[in-house]
DNA sequence: TCACCAGTGGAGGGTTCG
DNA sequence: ATCACGAACCCTCCACTG
């Protein structure tokens, strides 16, 4: 029996809305929404004003256009909105050094530990909410409990919420107290657990299952048969409020990658190849940043038809440059229909591995003439140096000043134009 | 030698979350 | 007609190994 923890989750407010009102007040009080502002695109985030006519986050902007056509719709300004991000993440840790971003406006903390210096758990979430909004002006709901999937649902409980007759404000901090788990978890929807998207729903939905309760009281095999050993044991978990996991303060990341859908549909590795060689490079740039290499690389295609097909290949070496990881992608691209029309390409490393320094040479110089030219390896290791010299000339100087000329598509490229 | 089996790792697809 | 992007995790199939 593990010793009882004091978890919260802190979940800002319609995060990247309520960014954008700091710096526009004006528009405080009116349907915004972030995102969706290109042709193609969704929505990101939406104010609970917007929330009243039905647009939320994920929704097609032609689908939120029409639901509020009112709304003032602001383009995404990622940047901007990590910087907060890191500042809140700051604040969190004026409490305890236990603080696990989910994203970039949700958090775990194991508070356990900083209660004999702060007071109690709900204490400190009052504490906490302050503190924010000193620090930022930006509200959140704070979810305690004694482990993360019930901290998460007791933030959930306690948001503020949007109906076509108004906005409730939510409580701000609700606590799930030991004993009480069952109870608050019963009646929920299985929907409601985190895990269950529309595909598990509709299994667990034709078997009958319904709510928490039906799960929690439903036979293990017979679950794991519906929806998978690994999943059925964790929603199992969930149902009567197990969660072991714990509040990792630093997880490295498994993957790195960059997609992208074009503004029009391309029908060609010819048109595609300016852009698989833009992205390898973007890519690789956040590899040596991280100071990781790619031990897997893969392409991720979408056509037309909304079909994806992904291709994958495993170097002998894990790779760190944008002209390696081309050189292994371009005939996993090749071997693809794409006449038929592509709307998204991906570029995606995994299977990180810790980056070599200039990795030194494990080859033989017959690398060098191995039939088809020469290998990923080899490429890698000449174009390293190059590539860290560009990423301190983009350091110094900017992004944009420089990038591979492969890359280009003539005067006055935009990312993503054609 | 063959059939079978277990383990492993790559590849490809799918689900979920925010 | 319209459906982003980035990441984590899981499942299944397959080839290889012993």
């Amino acid at each position: 029996m593990a010793p009882s923890r004091s978890i919260l989750h802190v979940d800002m407010n319609a995060f990247y809305v309520s960014v954008e009102l700091l710096r526009r007040p004006e528009l405080a009080g009116h349907p915004v929404v972030v995102g969706g502002t290109g042709g193609r695109g969704v929505v990101s985030a939406a104010s609970y004003e917007a929330r009243r006519y039905g647009v939320h986050s994920a929704m097609s902007s032609a689908e939120a256009r029409r639901l509020c056509p009112d709304a003032v719709f602001l383009a995404p300004d990622m940047d901007h909105y990590l910087e907060v991000s890191g500042r809140l993440r700051e604040v969190f840790e004026t409490f305890t050094p236990l603080v696990e971003s989910i994203s970039v406006d949700e958090a775990f903390m194991d508070v356990t530990g900083a209660m004999s210096l702060f007071g109690d758990a709900r204490t400190i979430a009052d504490r906490l909410r302050g503190a924010v909004h000193a620090e930022t002006h930006l509200a959140c709901t704070v979810g305690i409990a004694a482990n993360k999937f019930l901290a998460k649902m007791a933030s959930e409980f306690a948001k503020p919420r949007a109906t076509r007759e108004g906005i409730d404000p939510g409580l701000g901090v609700h606590e799930i107290e030991p004993g009480t788990e069952i109870e608050f978890l019963a009646p929920m929807p299985v929907r409601s657990l985190w895990g269950v998207g529309p595909a598990t729903w509709s299994k667990l939905d034709t078997i009958g299952v319904h709510t928490v309760a039906d799960i929690a009281a439903l036979d293990l095999d017979v679950l794991c048969r519906a929806v998978g050993q690994a999943h059925g044991r964790h929603l199992h978990a969930l149902a009567h409020g197990i969660d072991d996991r714990a509040v990792e303060p630093d997880r490295a990341a498994k993957s790195i990658g960059n997609e992208e859908t074009f503004p029009r549909d391309l029908h060609s590795v010819e048109q595609l190849r300016p852009h698989l060689v833009r992205m390898c490079d973007q890519v690789a740039r956040r590899l040596r940043e991280a100071g990781v290499a790619a031990g897997t690389v893969m392409i991720k295609v979408k056509f037309s038809s909304f079909e994806s097909v992904t291709r994958s290949a495993t170097p002998r070496v894990p790779l760190m440059t944008g002209p390696s990881m081309v050189s292994v992608l371009e005939p996993l691209l090749a071997s693809l229909d794409c006449a038929q029309g592509v709307r998204l390409l991906g570029v995606h490393a995994q299977k990180l591995a810790p980056g070599a320094g200039a990795a030194p040479t494990l080859f033989g110089a017959d690398d060098l003439f191995d039939g088809a030219g020469m290998g990923p390896e080899r490429i890698d290791e000449m174009w390293l140096p190059a590539s860290r010299a560009v990423d301190s000339i983009l350091e110094k100087f900017g992004e944009g000043v420089i990038g591979p000329a492969s890359g280009l598509e003539g005067p006055g490229r935009e990312p993503g134009s054609v």
